[in-house]
RNA sequence: GCCCAGGUAGUAUAGUCCGGUCUAGUAUAUGCGGCUGUCGCCCGCAGGACCCGGGUCCGAAUCCCGGCCUGGGCGCCA
């Protein structure tokens, strides 16, 4: 097929901008045939762009040649361009269409779809991601997406407003941040290294200098996990503030919570009334939990969990949904990373904790140890050995503050915010055990 | 790594328990034809599938064994 040039057409407005107040005039649009309804002597083209469609109507005797012909050859997905006249009608569910006066057509698609993209059977998630190009071309596919996109636009405007720098530490290391086989590894011209699981050595330096820093990135983890909330390159929101405790970041952490919130169901009531989900802004304070209180609140319903043990997830599960955002705190030291800190008063408890929601765990945090006497004391603990990180453990002879940090998984927080109940749903290229394309 | 479940047209499913008009049904998508106000348009026609290999049997989509692939749960964690 001969396909047209752009020449010099430029989008005047997009589809879901155009009102019955514009009746008369003239548009020039760009994009995509999601539908094409032939009545006979009518045709009827929905013409789809990023913010959403507008009906194109064909009445075959009353259009010039060029225009029917152009609209004949259409077929769904074809990228088209169409210069025409807004009308106001009682006809379309939006009270407009656009009379065609120019059709072009800038290019072709398969007949046969891999997906239904009119959503009428829709397909597994597996097949969608196979053909994720064409699966996000469907709205309440892309929603999850333009909702993650505000949030952490919001997440970025809470912490500049904080006085928070944005800083990005390397994926590409020597060796283990946290200690654990865990890491994938990586060729480095004839080196062995690894790809990063976490920022979180760089991001404790870094409090000794630039103090309140945050980074947005891809992490990995080689974790043979299987389940609907693990990636293994997932995206992580960390931060670390110096001259802080774990209960200072934590309400910075609920405060960013509510304001993300806040703005998702402000900004994106659109994506969210596609989704059919309603975001609710959380109440300040979070509720804290302690550790010991999990445990005893489980032993009501049954449950018992020997102290000192990680909490298993069924038992969470059990723990019930109407919580919703919730902090756990004084955790057994043993239980968590080798750089939270004990607790001075009770060294079996730590400084570290998890903000859950329902049964996920959407961001783990805590007051870092700051001594290296200490430090190296839990990496042995932890099976870890200190000279691995002489590197970081230097910069505590240098002046290393007091400081606090935590990390949001990001798309944890997506499925969060859009009621997905798989986290591959709110990642666009997802990585998993399994899936390694597209 | 452990434990379940499952693989049927482009997509989504029925059928499998208890083998036989299953020549594998339906919806949607696709192709062709018809229709001047559709908006999950409608009507007609057409093509299109039992994951792979082996076994049992007169006969296998269905039962058995092996393989491959996928999903879910656990653990681990963001």
């Amino acid at each position: 097929m001969q396909l047209d040039s752009l020449d010099n057409w430029v989008r005047t407005c997009y589809s879901a901008n155009i009102t019955p107040l514009n009746d008369g005039e003239e548009v020039t649009l760009l994009g995509w045939v999601q539908e094409i309804r032939d009545l006979g002597g009518i045709r009827f083209i929905i013409l789809q762009d990023r913010e959403g469609t507008i009906q194109i109507t064909i009445p075959k005797k009353k259009v010039p040649a060029e225009v029917l012909s152009k609209s004949e050859a259409l077929q769904k997905r074809f990228s088209v361009g169409v210069k025409g006249t807004v009308k106001k009608t009682n006809m379309t569910p939006r009270g407009v269409e656009v009379l065609p006066k120019e059709i072009k057509i800038l290019s072709t698609a398969s007949e046969q779809l891999p997906l239904d993209i009119t959503g009428k059977t829709p397909a597994n998630i597996e097949v969608r991601l196979d053909a994720r190009a064409l699966d996000l071309c469907q709205e309440q596919n892309a929603a999850a997406f333009k909702i993650q996109h505000h949030a952490l636009a919001a997440i970025r405007d809470f912490l500049f407003d904080k006085g928070f720098l944005e800083v990005h530490t390397p994926r590409i290391i020597a060796s283990a941040t946290e200690g654990g086989a865990e890491l994938f590894p990586v060729e480095y011209f004839g080196q062995k290294a690894f790809l990063a699981q976490s920022p979180q050595l760089y991001k404790e330096q870094l409090t000794m200098s630039l103090e309140k820093v945050f980074e947005v990135g891809p992490f990995f983890r080689a974790e043979l996990s299987r389940t609907r909330r693990h990636l293994s390159e997932f995206v992580s929101v960390d931060i670390e503030e110096a001259f802080a405790n774990a209960e200072d970041v934590m309400q910075l952490l609920e405060q960013v919570i509510q304001y993300t919130c806040k703005t998702v169901k402000e900004k994106c009531s659109k994506e969210l009334a596609t989704l059919n989900y309603k975001v609710t802004v959380p109440e300040l304070p979070f509720k804290r939990v302690t550790y010991d209180e999990v445990l005893s609140d489980l032993k009501k319903q049954g449950i018992n969990i020997p102290w000192g043990e990680d909490v298993p997830t069924p038992a969470f599960r059990a723990l019930g949904k109407e919580r919703g955002y919730y902090f756990i705190t004084d955790w057994p030291t043993h239980a968590k990373a080798f750089y939270i800190k004990p607790r001075s008063d009770r060294p079996e408890l730590c400084e570290g904790f998890d903000l859950m929601w329902r049964w996920i765990e959407l961001v783990s945090g805590g007051t870092r140890i700051a001594d290296k006497a200490l430090l190296m004391e839990r990496m042995k603990e932890k099976g870890l050995n200190p000279d691995s990180f002489k590197y970081h453990l230097q910069a505590f002879d240098y002046g290393m503050p007091p400081h606090a940090g935590w990390a949001i998984g990001l798309e944890r927080l997506t499925m969060v915010l859009t009621g997905k109940k798989t986290i591959r749903e709110v990642s666009l290229y997802p990585r998993d055990r399994v899936r390694l394309t597209p």
